[in-house]
DNA sequence: CTCGGTTTTCAAAGCGCTTTGGATGCCTGC
DNA sequence: GCAGGCATCCAAAGCGCTTTGAAAACCGAG
């Protein structure tokens, strides 16, 4: 069923019905709903492709998935961000669309979705520090928002971003204020731009506390289970071990906790830990009292904002840039305590 | 930059231009090397909407995701599987559209998504028992393809299935050979189809052993860490509580694990544990030596089959339908271990 | 040369929608 | 009774591509 028998079946134009369908003015409300039943009845959808063409949008919001052999990680929080964007898109009528690309052709995956006409904007997820893609994005005049930042650009671009810096910086005091001087950061990448500001946070409280860095302490890479529980595991074996570690994240503060049961140290009472938790929902911290002690920020909630920004920026492209720094809380549960006295 | 403009400047006709880029034969060698040249130096991308147009494909594929407010939850599994998916789709030219809907209209978004020619083929994830959805896309005539199977669908259909029952069996009788009576099974949500399988698996390898069921000891419900932590220690507080636990997730083996941990026993001694593993990336089963003994099957790779078997049934609709059972490999870690003798 | 057969190219129609620029009919006020 | 103004509706163009049916160009054989 398309417009051409649906106006023939009515004895109108297509004209007439297309508008009476679009809610145009002009056309009579008797006929718009005579329009509408008929439309109901028939199980008339308009053609998706013939709209975009006719009106040169798509209705559809780009997404670019990496992968590749060396990053054959999928980030758990992927599927509550996406969660949180699709059902906001769904809301004014945006589909979803993802794209697979492999690192080397990232770029050409969002300047082909975008010049094919497929996507009326993007988002620009995990951006690292000196992200190139962002200037891409703005030479192509693609409308896009990025979910978090990327130091060293110096552009001006739409984004979303926890304040990875003052979290992690006052997760660091809250660990120094309980009296922890050895404290350890698993971290993520190190060239994730989060992984670079909350890394500065926690030096920045260091300092401020007058304690010295060490770099036995701090840990980088892909924030898995796995990686949380080895490098805990190998932090323990030092000679001046760690009383307390910050992590990136959910899952690896989950290794980490496991590598403190195999060692047979009681978390929270041997060693301090605090994650980054996304709130991620088959991952919730707990019930009532969380199990760890976090800086929380909903990537979900993240998502929902992330969508409805871009939205917006498409509908006004020429609108100032916008940007929107969340803050995360600092939950406390049972994961921290007053550092052991070990002397 | 488009056709017409492209076929200006090389004083071509549209024709020629089109069928020099789509590879068809009736243009000579010669003006095919000078188009394709022309092409990539103007950065000439065709349109894609007008392309589907002319076509009447898309060549898209597209996902539907179920969020209401009863089901918050976004399946953990789910990046995983649209990696896998998502890279063979752009092997094959595909892209891979998804949609939110909520519980109410899950069938007007596949309908929609389908008759308004957005994609070419659907993927249906999570079917539940009687899976209502099956019956709508058949008769639609939509390319489909069920990752899972519902039982009570008579209709032929295509699909793609880990075998749910026999490993929920082997890994039951391999407790019960380990000397386990009391055996838990912490399931995911009852009305899901592989819940209902993994338990017919559970029941069949008890009912072998000449076991009989204890209702206590089963449980359903969404598969967060929270779940399987509070469903264990709710278990340990039985009079007779269980030797072993079956869970259907990683992430609540984990929460089992917790709870474990909190009641001062030992897994793999006091009480065994076996998981469901869908090899996560950021969720390794260990190292070398696996943490959890598990059930294993990468439900990424069944994205990538899945993926690979609905574009066969695209291009061959008429094809007889096709069928795919997954054997989960039962792998032996650390959380397993000989009943303790508790008389 | 000319003719049948290939090879190469083209003009135009068509995909299903929106939108421009009228046309038509009806009502109001003089 | 008629001009002017509205409210309705419509025919046709256009979005950028593919594809049909035909024409032009070229070839070697007779």
């Amino acid at each position: 069923m398309n417009l051409k028998q649906l106006s023939q079946i009515l004895g109108l134009s297509q004209t007439t019905v297309s508008r009476a369908l679009n809610g145009y003015p002009e056309v009579s409300e008797a006929t718009r709903l005579r329009v509408q039943a008929a439309a109901a009845k028939h199980g008339y959808r308009p053609n998706a492709r013939a709209k975009g063409l006719a009106t040169g949008r798509s209705m559809v919001i780009g997404h670019v998935i990496p992968s590749s052999a060396r990053h054959e990680m999928v980030n758990p929080i992927f599927g509550d961000f996406v969660a949180g964007a699709v059902k906001k898109y769904a809301e004014h009528g945006y589909d979803m669309m993802f794209t697979n690309a492999d690192d080397t052709s990232i770029e050409d995956a969002y300047r082909s979705l975008f010049q094919r006409g497929a996507v009326d904007g993007v988002v620009l997820q995990g951006p690292k520090v000196n992200e190139p893609r962002i200037e891409v994005l703005t030479r192509m005049q693609v409308p896009f928002i990025v979910h978090g930042r990327s130091t060293g650009v110096s552009l001006p671009y739409d984004w979303i971003d926890v304040n990875n810096k003052s979290s992690f910086l006052r997760a660091t005091r809250f660990l120094i204020d309980l009296g922890h001087r050895r404290i350890a950061l698993i971290n993520g990448l190190e060239d994730m731009d989060f992984a670079q500001r909350r890394r500065d946070g926690y030096l920045e409280a260091l300092k401020q506390a007058g304690l010295s860095p060490d770099p036995a302490l701090m840990r980088s890479a892909e924030m898995t289970e796995v990686y949380g529980h080895h490098e805990t595991r190998d932090m323990l074996r030092l000679d001046d071990p760690p009383t307390a570690i910050l992590t990136s994240s959910m899952i690896s503060a989950i290794g980490v906790r496991r590598a403190l049961d195999e060692a047979g140290l009681k978390m929270g009472r041997d060693v301090s830990v605090i994650a980054h938790d996304d709130d991620l929902s088959y991952l919730k911290n707990g019930q009532d009292v969380p199990i760890f002690t976090a800086t929380r920020s909903s990537v979900r909630h993240a998502g929902e904002l992330a969508a409805e920004m871009l939205i917006e920026r498409i509908r006004a492209p020429h609108d100032p840039v916008k940007t929107r720094l969340l803050e995360a809380e600092l939950v406390v549960g049972g994961s921290t305590g007053p550092a052991p006295n070990r002397f």
